[in-house]
DNA sequence: CGCGTGATTGAAACCCTTCAAGTTTAGTGG
DNA sequence: CCACTAAACTTGAAGGGTTTCAATCACGCG
């Protein structure tokens, strides 16, 4: 991990503060301080599991996921973030304890990381991010409550097919077993899973 | 449903205000008229999946649950809710779209419900309040993530022990067959799993 | 009492996993 | 640029955990 910082460059996360928080560009030079950007290389640790990480880190570029590791030793993912994602340990962050999850990068990765303190000077200098910030969580809970759904209801195959309806982007940067991780399958069963599927598209063979 | 208003009598929304939000107890009457006590009978539907409810319940006392139907007619239980915890649709309140889900009382059930403007007067008369309000968001997203997790990597059986010690007091109030539903397996290998538990704690017979 | 709901149990079926082998792909160094 | 290696993906056979379907039992309530 490498650390820079040049505010000028994360243009991802200046139109993400100006999209989701409304910002108009003059106060932007307010919150230069309290950010930093840093740079990963694939492979990389954003958060090790057992640290505390009080740090937020917003996906400038590139592409990391978070995982858990069970105790014999299988990887678990909880969540991908790709480019304007964000990504933290909530356990390091809000309640200073260590980090419940790994988070590391896939892909060679630029990250615009930052501590609460952003947020509170956003929120002084800008009142109405509060809202905007609440409704981000919100957002974020009713997406983890559809996850859920789909782990309690659905099939391999189906929820594999939601998968590439929700991320199709993901589909083609994540490698097979990682998405199998992410659904909660092995990758031999996914492997199968996008057979039966080829199958069925492309060799309705009484009909061509 | 039966709508009553005596904002003496919900002392465990008044406990709640103060635990949570460090609200002192001059400030309870500027809150009155922005909430409605509800009481419901078992079996009575607090939400209905594709109604726009905007109401935030707060239950002073009793027990829910939310739940979604699959195609199959299947129920899926995403949460329960009693004495002191909160339930909402979130596509509902925050995004004005049908409810995804469910909500239906368990045992018969009173609640405090509110909607956005209670918050927002909350925020005015008190600003520490935002930082709670977004603390309990936080930890909610902490949990969610947490079961994520169980599903991904643990067995029925890890899964059922989980659930008896997170929620002891809900063990023994909510049926068996509802309980199977939240864990995400049917009610028939819940018992089973019941039954090889009992038989490794009572039955280790050549230890007797 | 009898009905309905919830819990249990058994047998067969199914989906997914495991383990093992083989194939393809991607990255690295000569 | 090819050769080599490791990692990723595929495929097969066997096994395991969970579901399904059906029957039985237990209990509470009108």
């Amino acid at each position: 991990m490498c650390t820079i910082n040049a505010f000028s460059m994360v243009t991802n996360f200046i139109k993400f503060l100006e999209q989701n928080f409304h910002l108009p560009s003059e106060k932007f030079d307010k919150l230069e301080k309290y950010i930093t950007c840093k740079s990963f290389s694939k492979g990389d640790y954003l958060v090790r599991q057992g640290d505390v990480i009080t740090d937020t880190f917003f996906i400038e570029k590139g592409l990391v996921r978070m995982y858990s590791v069970d105790p014999s030793g299988k990887e678990h993912i909880l969540q991908f973030a790709c480019e304007n994602r964000i990504v933290l340990d909530r356990s390091s962050v809000y309640f200073n304890k260590p980090s419940q999850f790994f988070v590391d990068a896939i892909e060679d990765t630029v990250t615009v990381s930052f501590n609460q303190s952003l947020l509170d000077v956003l929120h002084e200098i800008q009142p109405e991010t509060v809202k905007n910030n609440e409704l981000l969580l919100q957002n974020h809970i009713r997406h983890l409550q559809f996850r859920i759904n789909m782990l309690l209801s659905a099939s391999a195959e189906e929820r594999y097919l939601d998968f590439i309806k929700q991320f199709p982007d993901l589909t083609l940067r994540v490698p097979q077993w990682m998405i199998a991780s992410y659904l909660g399958i092995t990758p031999e069963s996914l492997s199968r899973v996008r057979k039966t599927l080829a199958d069925k598209n492309f060799k309705p063979s009484h009909k061509l």
